[in-house]
DNA sequence: CCAAAAGTGTTTCCTGTACACCCATGT
DNA sequence: ACATGGGTGTACAGGAAACACTTTTGG
């Protein structure tokens, strides 16, 4: 076979941002490294792509070992291969982000691979360049999330206004008014109300949502307006 | 030195999306390949990341070499990775656009590369997945650009406001309003009227403009509402 | 009956859009 | 004078944001 003569390949890995959302606040999914270098040190769920995978085949993959879950909303939003980011040997790595469902998860997995949640400001230190991966995936989910409805993908298949404005804020750092909230995220139109309330929260209970999958699916290109005041955040 | 075993490592390339502008169209920059398998077909403009380089080094290099050009605007926007995308052997490419000012490429170059401007709905068909890329990096330029000041990379220092409204709608193949497009450019406040007028297009003539460079920067991360009715190009 | 949270109403403001008109000037 | 494009003025509609109030129900 023919072939590109005096070119140095390179490895190339994934690295996968894992966002959850446990009612109150945002958390990343981190895990103990199981190899040298730095073995034993905090680090993003990551792989080796293997021939015959695409990128997004491996992210899929990393992220169904580690977490039992399949078809996950995952954004690739930067390479980062710097020629010596990875001290051992030249390593490219894609980066994605990951919005799961965190009752979905599975905890025995968690327990198996040295896995555990972190909120944002309690994280530990992260091996070579992942804790800028994490400041910029983070900030790209609030890009992303003023424009596009994908945070609902980190709540359950049911779930209450409250909840989603919590997580909202939990995103953005702010509080928002509820009123305000309520009426915009309604107004949408991507929003089905049940019959059913929850009652955990209040006294008088909160509806119960479900997303309407086919309006969220043709409009997702859409800009639409989800955040007040959205231009505090990036200047 | 210390090595991951039993990884495959493959061949990682740039290939750049180079849009231009000739003050009536959007011209994309082709190259005729110099290399087998497709020698002589039409392609985008790339190369291989050599060691020690990071890929926006390398992409910067591709474009230096091929253009003359320094300090280009250019997005990284996805990684084309299938496993069988180049029939050669395993080659990932990190795509990027760049917009250049076509006044400023040197023609000289041009002519030696073999490298040909086209109009976008005027390209022959591309090598491997560049038809893809192409694709899609039109669409991302009208994501981006229709919420961030990117397009003014493809005018020179000094230029008029009927000239950046005909580049408005080459890229998005409409015409818009020109009372409307003037004011609501104006009103960014990154627009400085110079004392000068064109008369090549009109009676009256138009101000030549530039660039706040400063406010430019500063605010380039904010959502700005450059193009009327956004939504209809991404439904 | 009170407290606590849900969620609907109302008003104000501002921005995006549509459309009419005046301006400058080379021929 | 007049045609041709450049630029400002005006008027309206709809959406975003600020703030008030009612509704529900467990204790």
């Amino acid at each position: 076979m023919q072939k590109y003569t005096g070119e140095t390949p390179v490895l190339v890995a994934v690295d996968c941002i894992i966002f959850g959302f446990d009612g109150w606040n945002i958390k990343l999914l981190l895990v103990q490294r199981n190899l040298d270098p730095e073995k034993g040190k905090w680090s993003l769920m990551g792989g080796f792509m293997q021939p015959g995978e695409s990128p997004d085949d491996a992210a899929n993959r990393v992220l169904e070992h580690r977490t039992g879950l399949k078809n996950v909303y995952m954004d690739q939003f930067r390479v980062f291969g710097g020629p010596d980011r990875d001290p051992v040997e030249r390593t490219l790595s894609i980066a994605y982000y990951a919005l799961i469902d965190i009752n979905k998860y599975e905890k025995q997995l968690n327990d198996d691979h040295h896995a555990e949640w972190f909120l944002p400001e309690e994280m530990p230190e992260l091996i070579f360049d992942h804790n800028e991966m994490v400041k910029l995936a983070r900030r790209q989910l609030m890009y992303k999330a003023a424009l596009h409805p994908i945070l609902f993908q980190l709540l359950p298949e049911k779930f209450t206004i409250p909840q989603l404005q919590a997580l909202y804020e939990g995103v953005y750092q702010t509080k928002f008014d509820d009123r305000n909230f309520s009426r915009k995220l309604l107004s949408t139109g991507l929003l089905i109300k049940l019959a059913e309330k929850d009652k955990q929260s209040s006294k008088k209970g909160a509806f119960y949502y479900t997303l309407d999958q086919s309006h969220y699916e043709e409009n997702f290109e859409s800009f639409l307006n989800l955040v007040p005041n959205p231009n505090k955040f990036f200047q």
